[in-house]
RNA sequence: GCGCCUGUAGCUCAGUUGGAUUAGAGCGUUUGCUUGCGGAGCAAAAGGCCAGGGGUUCGAAUCCCUUCAGGCGCACCA
C-alpha cells in the first residue's frame, strides 16, 4: 500500500547512512517490517544494525548495538516524510515511519468491503500452473489420508488461482496395478455378479474383498502342504488375470471397468461432497501406451541405455549430469520384459501437461515417501530438455497415521473419510441441538455440513505438511479453540452484528485514538492479500489457516471489548465497517481452505 | 552404508525466512466474566536449558558442524 512512498524513504535512509560516513551506505537493501504496536503503526526498518556492523567490519571501533541505536537517532532526524505518514522516529536500533493512523485504517477498511469476494486477490499473471492430487487407487476405498492429500491439493489450487495465476486442477487415479487386478481376480472368482446397493457402499466392498484376497494370498505362519497348494493355484489365477486384462480380454475387461467405475463414482461423489471440482482426469491405465513412446525418445536420445532382454531400459541420471556423487542414482524405466513402470507413466503424463495442456508450473500433491521418485522424474524431464522441469514441484506431505499404526488396506485397518464426515455431521447436529436449538430445522443439515466438514478441513491444513498427523476423533472433530468452528463462529458473529444494525454505512472516518484492539484487525485485514501470495509460493496453506485463525480470534476478543452498535453515531459507523471488512476477510481466507462461511450456526 | 524429514509447555502444534524488554497458541489444569452485538466466546494464572554439545553473527528456535532419538527412501512396487 505504501510502496512508492517505502522507496522515498529507503533512498533518504541510505543517503543519510552515506553521509553519515557509514561504509558502502548507497548500496544498502533497506527491508520494511511492521512495527510491533504503539498506539499508533507502521513500518521499521533494522538497516542501522548493518550498518554498524559495517563500520565495525571496515575497522572502526565501535559498540556495534549502541552505534546503530545513534545511527538511528541520527538517520530519523534527516528524513522528511512522504504525505500519508505522520512522523518517523528511532525506536532503539530501528527506525520506525508511522502512518497517518485514521486515513489508514480507512482506507484498509474500504479496500476489504469494496474488494468484496476479490479483496486479496493478486495481480493477474501469464503463468498456468496445473495442481495434481486425488491420486487414489481404484478398488479401494477413499480414507483420511485421501483426505489429507485432497485438501491439501484444493487449498493450494484455491491458493494459486487466488494468488492471479490460471489454475488447473487435475486428479490421477491407479487404476491399474496388481493391487486392481488383485480385486477383480478375487471378485470374479467370489462375488461375481454381486453388487451392493448405495454408491459408498459399492466403494467400500471393494476395500472388503481386497484385504480378503489379500489374506488369502499372503502365506501364514506354518502354513499346511494343502493351503500352500492354494494359495500359489490362487496366485497363478490372478497372474493369468492380470495377463488377460493386458491382452484385452473383453470379459476381464468389462468386469475392470464395472468395478473401476464403482470406485471412481465414489470418489467423484466425495471430491463433490467437499467442493472439489477437477478440470482434468488422467488414469493410470491411459497412460501406459503413450508411456512407451516416452522410453523410445530416451534410448534414441542416448539418456537411457537398453539393456534388454538381459536387463531393464534404465538412465543413469547422476552421469548425464554429470555429478561425481551418487544423488538420483539409477532410474529404470522400462522392465525387461517392456512393460512400464510408475516413474514411466509419469513422465510421459508430465510430458502430456507440458505440450497439451501448456502449463509452466506443475505442482505434485504427493506423500513424502515418493521424495526420490519426483527428484529422479523431474531430472529426467530436465535431461529431456524440458525448461518446465525446474518449475516441477513436488508438495510432499506427512501421511496420516493411527494412534495404534500406520493405516493398511490389506490388514483392512483404515478410517474411511464417509465414515468421519458422517460422524462430523452428526456432532455438529448435536451441538446445535444443545447449543443453538432455535435454529430453524431448513437451516440445520446444511450448517451442520459445513460446520462438521469444516473442522475436518482445517484439522487437515492446520498442521505443517511435512509432518504427520496422528488421526484421533475428538481432535480431528474439534470445535473448540483453534478450530475452523471457531472461526466460522468468528464470520457469524460479525454477520449478526451486521444485520442487527441495518444498512452498512457507505464510509466512515475513523479517529485517531482506536483501540488497540481495533488497531489489530486492521492490522491483520491489510495484511491477508500478502499472505496470499505466500502461501502460494510457498506452497502452505497452513499459512492462511493459520492467519484465519489469528483474525477470528482478534475478532473475537475485539467483540467482547468494543461495542459496535451501542457506541456514538460516528464511532458506530466506523466499527460497523470494520466489522464488514473482517467478516469479508473471513470469508474469503476460510474459502481458500475449503471451509464455508455461514451466516448463522 | 548413503540420502531426506522430524525433535519447541503435561499433550497436540505455531513461530512472518537472522531481529523489537519476558519464545507463542490450542487442549488439559486453576480462577474470574452472560440485565451487554450469539458463551462454539472473553479475560487471567500456572507450565520452557527451543533434544544435547560446539561454531558463525552486533543478535540464533531460525544458518553451519557434530552427537543422540524417531520416521522414511535408496535399479525392474506404486
Amino acid at each position: 500500500m505504501f510502496e512508492q512512498d517505502l522507496e522515498l524513504i529507503s533512498t533518504q535512509v541510505r543517503s543519510a547512512l552515506a553521509e553519515l560516513g557509514v561504509p558502502g551506505a548507497d548500496q544498502t537493501e533497506i527491508k520494511w517490517t511492521q512495527t510491533p504496536f504503539a498506539g499508533q503503526w507502521g513500518l521499521g526498518t533494522n538497516a542501522c544494525f548493518q550498518a554498524a556492523a559495517a563500520e565495525a567490519r571496515g575497522g572502526k571501533k565501535v559498540n556495534v548495538p549502541q552505534r546503530a541505536q545513534e545511527l538511528a537517532r541520527l538517520v530519523a532526524d534527516r528524513v522528511v516524510l512522504p504525505a500519508g505518514f505522520t512522523r518517523v522516529v528511532s525506536d532503539k536500533a530501528y527506525v520506525n515511519a508511522y502512518f497517518d493512523t485514521s486515513a489508514y485504517a480507512g482506507r484498509v477498511v474500504s479496500a476489504a468491503i469494496d474488494g468484496g469476494p476479490d479483496f486479496g486477490r493478486g495481480p493477474t499473471r501469464t503463468e498456468r500452473v496445473m495442481v495434481e492430487y486425488a491420486q487414489p487407487n481404484t478398488h479401494h476405498s477413499f480414507h483420511i489420508g485421501h483426505a489429507r492429500n485432497a485438501i491439501l491439493g484444493e487449498s493450494l489450487a484455491r491458493l494459486f488461482e487466488f494468488a492471479g495465476y490460471t489454475t488447473l486442477r487435475a486428479a490421477y487415479p491407479g487404476d491399474i496395478g496388481l493391487g486392481v487386478i488383485t480385486v477383480v481376480w478375487a471378485y470374479n472368482k467370489f462375488y461375481k455378479g454381486q453388487e451392493p446397493a448405495g454408491l459408498h457402499e459399492r466403494g467400500q466392498w471393494l476395500l472388503k474383498i481386497y484385504a480378503e484376497a489379500t489374506a488369502l494370498l499372503t502365506e501364514k505362519e506354518g502354513e499346511s502342504a494343502e493351503d500352500k497348494a492354494r494359495r500359489e493355484a490362487y496366485d497363478a489365477e490372478r497372474r493369468e488375470i492380470y495377463k488377460r486384462w493386458d491382452a484385452g480380454d473383453a470379459e476381464i475387461r468389462a468386469l475392470w471397468e464395472t468395478t473401476r467405475a464403482w470406485s471412481l463414482d465414489e470418489l467423484n461423489a466425495i471430491l463433490a461432497d467437499l467442493d472439489i471440482h477437477i478440470d482434468f482426469w488422467f488414469y493410470e491405465s491411459e497412460e501406459d501406451e503413450p508411456s512407451k513412446a516416452v522410453v523410445d525418445k530416451l534410448i534414441a536420445s542416448g539418456i537411457a541405455e537398453d539393456q534388454r532382454p538381459e536387463g531393464p531400459v534404465i538412465v543413469k541420471i547422476d552421469e548425464k549430469l554429470g555429478l561425481t556423487k551418487d544423488k538420483y542414482g539409477v532410474a529404470v524405466v522400462l522392465r525387461s520384459d517392456g512393460t512400464t513402470l510408475y516413474l514411466t507413466k509419469d513422465l510421459s503424463l508430465a510430458q502430456k501437461k507440458f505440450t497439451e495442456h501448456h502449463v509452466d508450473q506443475s505442482i505434485y500433491v504427493v506423500d513424502f515417501r515418493q521424495s526420490l521418485h519426483f527428484q529422479q522424474a523431474f531430472k529426467i524431464l530436465e535431461l529431456m530438455g524440458y525448461k518446465q522441469a525446474e518449475k516441477c514441484y513436488h508438495l510432499s506431505y506427512g501421511f496420516v497415521t493411527l494412534p495404534e499404526g500406520a493405516m493398511s488396506a490389506r490388514r483392512g485397518t483404515v478410517v474411511l473419510y464417509k465414515d468421519v464426515a458422517d460422524e462430523a455431521v452428526r456432532r455438529v447436529h448435536a451441538t446445535i441441538a444443545e447449543k443453538n436449538p432455535d435454529l430453524p430445522q431448513a437451516d440445520r443439515d446444511r450448517v451442520a455440513r459445513e460446520i462438521g466438514l469444516g473442522a475436518l478441513c482445517y484439522a487437515l491444513l492446520g498442521v505443517d505438511n511435512v509432518k504427520g498427523i496422528t488421526f484421533e476423533w475428538d481432535a480431528a472433530l474439534s470445535m473448540d479453540g483453534k478450530s475452523a468452528p471457531y472461526i466460522q463462529n468468528g464470520h457469524v458473529r460479525a454477520n449478526s452484528i451486521l444485520k442487527k444494525a441495518g444498512e452498512l454505512p457507505t464510509n466512515a472516518a475513523f479517529g485517531d485514538d482506536l483501540n488497540p484492539l481495533e488497531v489489530a484487525l486492521i492490522e491483520l485485514i491489510a495484511n491477508f492479500p500478502r499472505t496470499v501470495q505466500q502461501a502460494a509460493e510457498d506452497h502452505k496453506p497452513l499459512l492462511m489457516a493459520t492467519y484465519a485463525y489469528d483474525l477470528a480470534k482478534a475478532f473475537h476478543s475485539f467483540y467482547h471489548e468494543v461495542p459496535v452498535n451501542q457506541a456514538e453515531p460516528q464511532i458506530r459507523a466506523a466499527r460497523l465497517r470494520l466489522t464488514a471488512a473482517v467478516r469479508q476477510t473471513l470469508a474469503n481466507a476460510l474459502r481458500l481452505l475449503v471451509v464455508k462461511a455461514p451466516d448463522v450456526m
